[in-house]
DNA sequence: TTGTAATGATACCATATAAGTATCATTTGT
DNA sequence: ACAAATGATACTTATATGGTATCATTACAA
Protein backbone atom coordinates (compact mmCIF):
# COMPACT_ATOMS: atom_id res chain seq x y z
CA UNK A 1 0.00 0.00 0.00
CA UNK A 2 1.54 2.92 -1.16
CA UNK A 3 1.17 6.30 0.33
CA UNK A 4 2.83 8.63 -2.58
CA UNK A 5 2.10 7.89 -6.28
CA UNK A 6 5.15 8.30 -8.61
CA UNK A 7 3.97 12.06 -9.31
CA UNK A 8 4.01 13.45 -5.72
CA UNK A 9 7.39 11.66 -5.55
CA UNK A 10 8.86 13.36 -8.18
CA UNK A 11 6.81 17.08 -7.73
CA UNK A 12 8.53 16.86 -4.30
CA UNK A 13 12.09 15.78 -5.39
CA UNK A 14 11.60 18.73 -8.27
CA UNK A 15 10.57 21.11 -5.49
CA UNK A 16 13.41 19.89 -3.34
CA UNK A 17 15.75 20.66 -6.13
CA UNK A 18 14.19 24.13 -7.44
CA UNK A 19 14.91 25.46 -3.28
CA UNK A 20 18.15 24.57 -3.58
CA UNK A 21 19.02 26.20 -6.83
CA UNK A 22 16.45 29.34 -6.07
CA UNK A 23 16.09 32.38 -7.17
CA UNK A 24 18.27 30.57 -10.51
CA UNK A 25 15.70 29.38 -12.92
CA UNK A 26 15.15 25.59 -13.46
CA UNK A 27 14.34 23.78 -16.82
CA UNK A 28 12.79 20.64 -16.89
CA UNK A 29 16.09 19.86 -19.08
CA UNK A 30 18.44 21.01 -15.95
CA UNK A 31 15.96 18.77 -13.93
CA UNK A 32 16.53 15.51 -16.78
CA UNK A 33 20.20 16.07 -16.50
CA UNK A 34 20.23 16.23 -12.09
CA UNK A 35 17.51 13.79 -11.25
CA UNK A 36 17.11 11.64 -14.39
CA UNK A 37 13.59 11.75 -14.15
CA UNK A 38 11.22 10.97 -17.33
CA UNK A 39 11.74 14.41 -19.01
CA UNK A 40 8.10 14.52 -20.60
CA UNK A 41 6.64 13.20 -17.50
CA UNK A 42 8.38 15.44 -15.55
CA UNK A 43 6.72 18.63 -17.76
CA UNK A 44 3.65 17.58 -17.19
CA UNK A 45 4.20 17.64 -13.27
CA UNK A 46 5.65 20.93 -13.08
CA UNK A 47 3.24 22.57 -15.75
CA UNK A 48 0.34 21.50 -12.65
CA UNK A 49 2.71 22.92 -9.72
CA UNK A 50 2.70 25.94 -11.92
CA UNK A 51 -1.29 26.30 -12.52
CA UNK A 52 -1.74 25.47 -8.81
CA UNK A 53 0.77 28.69 -8.03
CA UNK A 54 3.65 26.64 -6.25
CA UNK A 55 6.08 27.73 -9.30
CA UNK A 56 6.66 30.64 -11.73
CA UNK A 57 7.35 30.08 -15.22
CA UNK A 58 8.82 31.85 -17.52
CA UNK A 59 9.03 31.20 -21.18
CA UNK A 60 11.00 31.04 -23.94
CA UNK A 61 14.47 30.90 -24.44
CA UNK A 62 16.44 30.96 -20.99
CA UNK A 63 12.84 30.06 -19.32
CA UNK A 64 11.96 27.86 -17.10
CA UNK A 65 10.65 27.44 -13.34
CA UNK A 66 11.39 29.08 -10.21
CA UNK A 67 9.68 28.49 -6.49
CA UNK A 68 6.66 30.92 -6.49
CA UNK A 69 6.24 29.92 -2.33
CA UNK A 70 8.40 29.86 0.54
CA UNK A 71 9.56 25.98 1.27
CA UNK A 72 7.82 26.42 5.17
CA UNK A 73 4.39 27.09 3.17
CA UNK A 74 4.39 24.08 1.13
CA UNK A 75 2.81 21.57 2.83
CA UNK A 76 3.36 17.83 1.85
CA UNK A 77 -0.85 17.17 2.46
CA UNK A 78 -1.23 19.91 -0.37
CA UNK A 79 1.01 18.29 -2.90
CA UNK A 80 -0.83 14.91 -2.29
CA UNK A 81 -4.21 16.43 -2.63
CA UNK A 82 -2.88 18.13 -5.53
CA UNK A 83 -1.92 14.91 -7.62
CA UNK A 84 -4.04 12.22 -5.83
CA UNK A 85 -7.58 13.65 -4.28
CA UNK A 86 -8.13 14.97 -0.98
CA UNK A 87 -6.28 12.77 2.25
CA UNK A 88 -9.69 11.63 3.61
CA UNK A 89 -10.46 8.63 5.07
CA UNK A 90 -13.62 10.19 7.10
CA UNK A 91 -15.68 8.01 5.50
CA UNK A 92 -16.88 4.55 5.68
CA UNK A 93 -14.39 2.06 4.36
CA UNK A 94 -16.96 0.10 3.12
CA UNK A 95 -18.69 1.03 -0.35
CA UNK A 96 -22.21 0.70 1.04
CA UNK A 97 -22.82 0.83 4.80
CA UNK A 98 -22.25 -2.44 7.02
CA UNK A 99 -24.16 -0.98 9.58
CA UNK A 100 -26.82 1.69 10.42
CA UNK A 101 -25.20 2.72 13.05
CA UNK A 102 -24.76 6.41 12.26
CA UNK A 103 -22.57 6.83 15.01
CA UNK A 104 -22.03 3.33 16.91
CA UNK A 105 -19.94 1.99 14.53
CA UNK A 106 -16.99 0.98 15.96
CA UNK A 107 -14.62 0.65 12.91
CA UNK A 108 -16.05 4.50 11.90
CA UNK A 109 -14.89 5.93 15.35
CA UNK A 110 -11.47 4.26 15.32
CA UNK A 111 -10.67 5.27 11.27
CA UNK A 112 -11.58 9.16 12.38
CA UNK A 113 -9.40 9.29 14.90
CA UNK A 114 -6.49 7.66 13.23
CA UNK A 115 -7.24 10.31 10.35
CA UNK A 116 -7.18 13.12 12.97
CA UNK A 117 -4.14 12.06 14.26
CA UNK A 118 -2.35 11.38 11.34
CA UNK A 119 -3.68 14.38 9.24
CA UNK A 120 -2.68 16.34 12.30
CA UNK A 121 1.39 15.49 12.31
CA UNK A 122 1.24 15.04 8.04
CA UNK A 123 0.74 19.06 8.18
CA UNK A 124 3.90 19.60 10.19
CA UNK A 125 5.59 18.19 7.17
CA UNK A 126 6.59 21.05 4.51
CA UNK A 127 9.15 21.48 1.76
CA UNK A 128 11.56 23.09 4.34
CA UNK A 129 11.33 19.91 6.85
CA UNK A 130 12.43 17.87 3.77
CA UNK A 131 15.59 20.18 2.97
CA UNK A 132 16.36 20.06 6.63
CA UNK A 133 15.92 23.86 6.05
CA UNK B 1 -7.41 6.91 -1.31
CA UNK B 2 -9.29 3.41 -0.43
CA UNK B 3 -7.76 1.98 2.37
CA UNK B 4 -9.75 -1.04 2.44
CA UNK B 5 -10.15 -3.11 -1.39
CA UNK B 6 -13.21 -4.48 -2.57
CA UNK B 7 -11.91 -8.36 -1.90
CA UNK B 8 -11.37 -7.20 1.75
CA UNK B 9 -14.99 -5.46 2.11
CA UNK B 10 -16.83 -8.83 0.36
CA UNK B 11 -14.78 -10.82 2.81
CA UNK B 12 -15.77 -8.93 5.89
CA UNK B 13 -19.72 -9.02 4.61
CA UNK B 14 -19.06 -12.88 4.09
CA UNK B 15 -17.50 -13.39 7.48
CA UNK B 16 -20.06 -11.00 9.13
CA UNK B 17 -23.21 -13.47 7.69
CA UNK B 18 -21.09 -16.45 8.69
CA UNK B 19 -20.70 -15.41 12.29
CA UNK B 20 -24.82 -14.36 12.18
CA UNK B 21 -25.38 -17.96 10.69
CA UNK B 22 -23.20 -19.77 12.85
CA UNK B 23 -23.04 -23.07 13.53
CA UNK B 24 -25.19 -23.50 10.27
CA UNK B 25 -23.17 -23.80 7.43
CA UNK B 26 -23.43 -21.38 4.26
CA UNK B 27 -22.65 -21.83 0.93
CA UNK B 28 -21.83 -19.19 -2.15
CA UNK B 29 -25.21 -19.50 -3.45
CA UNK B 30 -26.31 -18.52 -0.44
CA UNK B 31 -24.25 -15.51 -0.28
CA UNK B 32 -25.17 -14.65 -3.33
CA UNK B 33 -29.14 -14.60 -2.54
CA UNK B 34 -28.92 -12.42 0.74
CA UNK B 35 -25.83 -10.38 -0.20
CA UNK B 36 -25.45 -10.01 -3.61
CA UNK B 37 -22.02 -9.96 -4.18
CA UNK B 38 -20.88 -11.48 -7.34
CA UNK B 39 -20.54 -14.88 -6.84
CA UNK B 40 -17.50 -16.57 -9.06
CA UNK B 41 -15.23 -14.14 -7.28
CA UNK B 42 -16.92 -14.34 -3.97
CA UNK B 43 -16.02 -17.91 -4.42
CA UNK B 44 -12.43 -17.15 -4.67
CA UNK B 45 -12.50 -14.91 -1.74
CA UNK B 46 -14.38 -17.52 0.29
CA UNK B 47 -11.31 -20.14 -1.05
CA UNK B 48 -8.34 -17.83 0.41
CA UNK B 49 -10.25 -17.21 3.89
CA UNK B 50 -10.66 -21.58 4.42
CA UNK B 51 -7.02 -21.55 3.13
CA UNK B 52 -6.29 -18.91 5.30
CA UNK B 53 -7.75 -21.13 8.72
CA UNK B 54 -10.87 -18.81 8.68
CA UNK B 55 -13.33 -20.87 7.30
CA UNK B 56 -13.84 -24.49 7.59
CA UNK B 57 -14.95 -26.00 4.62
CA UNK B 58 -17.24 -29.00 3.51
CA UNK B 59 -17.24 -30.34 0.12
CA UNK B 60 -20.52 -31.97 -1.96
CA UNK B 61 -23.96 -31.76 -1.97
CA UNK B 62 -25.34 -29.14 1.11
CA UNK B 63 -21.78 -28.33 1.67
CA UNK B 64 -20.52 -25.12 2.53
CA UNK B 65 -18.69 -22.98 4.82
CA UNK B 66 -18.16 -22.25 8.77
CA UNK B 67 -16.46 -19.92 10.71
CA UNK B 68 -13.69 -21.46 12.27
CA UNK B 69 -12.38 -18.90 14.41
CA UNK B 70 -14.09 -17.33 17.11
CA UNK B 71 -14.84 -13.52 15.84
CA UNK B 72 -13.13 -11.69 18.54
CA UNK B 73 -9.74 -13.55 17.36
CA UNK B 74 -10.47 -12.46 13.62
CA UNK B 75 -8.76 -8.60 13.46
CA UNK B 76 -9.29 -6.23 10.42
CA UNK B 77 -5.41 -6.06 10.37
CA UNK B 78 -5.06 -9.65 9.59
CA UNK B 79 -8.01 -9.63 6.63
CA UNK B 80 -6.53 -6.70 5.18
CA UNK B 81 -2.83 -7.93 5.22
CA UNK B 82 -4.07 -11.37 3.70
CA UNK B 83 -6.09 -9.69 0.48
CA UNK B 84 -3.62 -6.76 0.41
CA UNK B 85 -0.49 -7.19 1.22
CA UNK B 86 0.98 -6.32 4.53
CA UNK B 87 0.26 -3.12 6.36
CA UNK B 88 3.22 -1.17 6.85
CA UNK B 89 4.33 2.52 5.85
CA UNK B 90 7.30 1.99 7.66
CA UNK B 91 9.66 2.16 4.88
CA UNK B 92 10.73 5.48 2.98
CA UNK B 93 7.87 6.93 1.20
CA UNK B 94 9.78 7.53 -1.71
CA UNK B 95 10.87 5.70 -4.16
CA UNK B 96 14.91 6.22 -4.09
CA UNK B 97 15.43 7.97 -0.08
CA UNK B 98 15.19 11.65 -0.53
CA UNK B 99 17.40 11.89 2.17
CA UNK B 100 20.88 9.75 2.81
CA UNK B 101 19.93 10.98 6.48
CA UNK B 102 19.22 7.45 8.08
CA UNK B 103 16.78 8.86 11.17
CA UNK B 104 17.31 12.70 10.94
CA UNK B 105 14.62 12.31 8.35
CA UNK B 106 11.67 14.53 9.90
CA UNK B 107 9.16 12.69 7.13
CA UNK B 108 10.14 9.38 7.92
CA UNK B 109 10.19 10.02 11.85
CA UNK B 110 6.84 11.41 11.19
CA UNK B 111 4.91 8.77 9.22
CA UNK B 112 6.40 6.00 11.55
CA UNK B 113 4.96 8.01 14.47
CA UNK B 114 1.53 7.63 12.70
CA UNK B 115 2.18 4.07 11.77
CA UNK B 116 2.77 2.89 15.54
CA UNK B 117 -0.68 4.97 16.63
CA UNK B 118 -2.44 3.58 13.55
CA UNK B 119 -1.65 -0.35 13.99
CA UNK B 120 -2.32 -0.21 17.54
CA UNK B 121 -5.70 1.48 16.98
CA UNK B 122 -6.60 -0.80 14.27
CA UNK B 123 -5.73 -3.73 16.47
CA UNK B 124 -8.68 -3.45 18.17
CA UNK B 125 -10.80 -3.94 15.39
CA UNK B 126 -12.16 -7.48 15.38
CA UNK B 127 -14.71 -8.86 13.72
CA UNK B 128 -16.85 -9.21 16.56
CA UNK B 129 -16.65 -5.56 17.20
CA UNK B 130 -18.13 -5.22 13.90
CA UNK B 131 -20.81 -7.53 14.63
CA UNK B 132 -21.58 -5.25 18.08
CA UNK B 133 -21.48 -8.49 19.77
C1' DT C 1 -24.94 -46.02 -9.48
C1' DT C 2 -25.92 -42.06 -11.38
C1' DG C 3 -27.17 -37.21 -11.10
C1' DT C 4 -26.64 -33.01 -8.78
C1' DA C 5 -24.90 -29.59 -5.83
C1' DA C 6 -21.33 -28.15 -3.56
C1' DT C 7 -15.95 -26.82 -3.04
C1' DG C 8 -10.63 -26.98 -4.86
C1' DA C 9 -7.51 -25.32 -8.00
C1' DT C 10 -6.27 -22.41 -11.44
C1' DA C 11 -6.29 -20.01 -15.70
C1' DC C 12 -8.30 -16.48 -18.01
C1' DC C 13 -10.53 -11.86 -19.24
C1' DA C 14 -12.05 -6.84 -18.35
C1' DT C 15 -11.71 -2.44 -16.55
C1' DA C 16 -9.72 1.40 -14.18
C1' DT C 17 -5.93 4.00 -12.83
C1' DA C 18 -1.22 5.20 -12.95
C1' DA C 19 2.76 6.12 -15.68
C1' DG C 20 4.70 7.86 -19.52
C1' DT C 21 4.98 9.85 -24.56
C1' DA C 22 4.08 12.81 -28.46
C1' DT C 23 2.60 16.85 -30.84
C1' DC C 24 1.64 21.40 -31.98
C1' DA C 25 1.19 26.06 -30.61
C1' DT C 26 3.24 30.06 -28.22
C1' DT C 27 6.78 32.82 -26.23
C1' DT C 28 11.37 34.98 -25.97
C1' DG C 29 16.37 35.76 -26.17
C1' DT C 30 19.98 36.07 -29.62
C1' DA D 1 14.81 33.90 -38.47
C1' DC D 2 16.15 30.37 -35.32
C1' DA D 3 16.54 27.88 -31.21
C1' DA D 4 15.12 26.81 -26.72
C1' DA D 5 12.00 26.99 -23.57
C1' DT D 6 6.82 26.42 -21.68
C1' DG D 7 1.33 25.81 -22.51
C1' DA D 8 -2.14 22.78 -23.72
C1' DT D 9 -3.73 18.49 -24.67
C1' DA D 10 -4.23 14.05 -26.76
C1' DC D 11 -2.47 9.63 -26.96
C1' DT D 12 -0.26 5.14 -25.53
C1' DT D 13 1.46 1.69 -22.37
C1' DA D 14 1.83 -0.78 -17.99
C1' DT D 15 0.00 -2.46 -13.77
C1' DA D 16 -3.34 -3.64 -10.45
C1' DT D 17 -7.94 -4.55 -9.36
C1' DG D 18 -12.09 -6.74 -10.15
C1' DG D 19 -14.41 -10.38 -12.06
C1' DT D 20 -15.33 -14.99 -15.05
C1' DA D 21 -14.86 -19.57 -16.60
C1' DT D 22 -13.49 -24.28 -16.49
C1' DC D 23 -12.43 -28.71 -15.00
C1' DA D 24 -11.57 -31.82 -11.28
C1' DT D 25 -13.16 -33.69 -6.83
C1' DT D 26 -16.27 -34.79 -3.16
C1' DA D 27 -20.62 -36.21 -1.03
C1' DC D 28 -25.43 -36.84 -0.56
C1' DA D 29 -29.64 -39.01 -2.12
C1' DA D 30 -33.03 -40.98 -5.20
S1 LIG E 1 -20.56 2.99 8.96
FE1 LIG E 1 -19.25 1.73 7.72
S2 LIG E 1 -18.81 0.03 8.96
FE2 LIG E 1 -20.03 1.26 10.22
S1 LIG F 1 14.42 8.35 4.17
FE1 LIG F 1 12.85 8.75 2.67
S2 LIG F 1 12.54 10.88 2.75
FE2 LIG F 1 14.04 10.50 4.29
Amino acid sequence: MNLLTRNTDYAVRALIYMSGKHPERVSTADLDRDLHLPRPFMRKILQILQKAGYLASVKGKNGGFTLAKVPSRIHLTELIALFQGPVSMGDCLFRKKLCDCADGCPLRRVIKGIEAMALARLKSVTLASLTGA
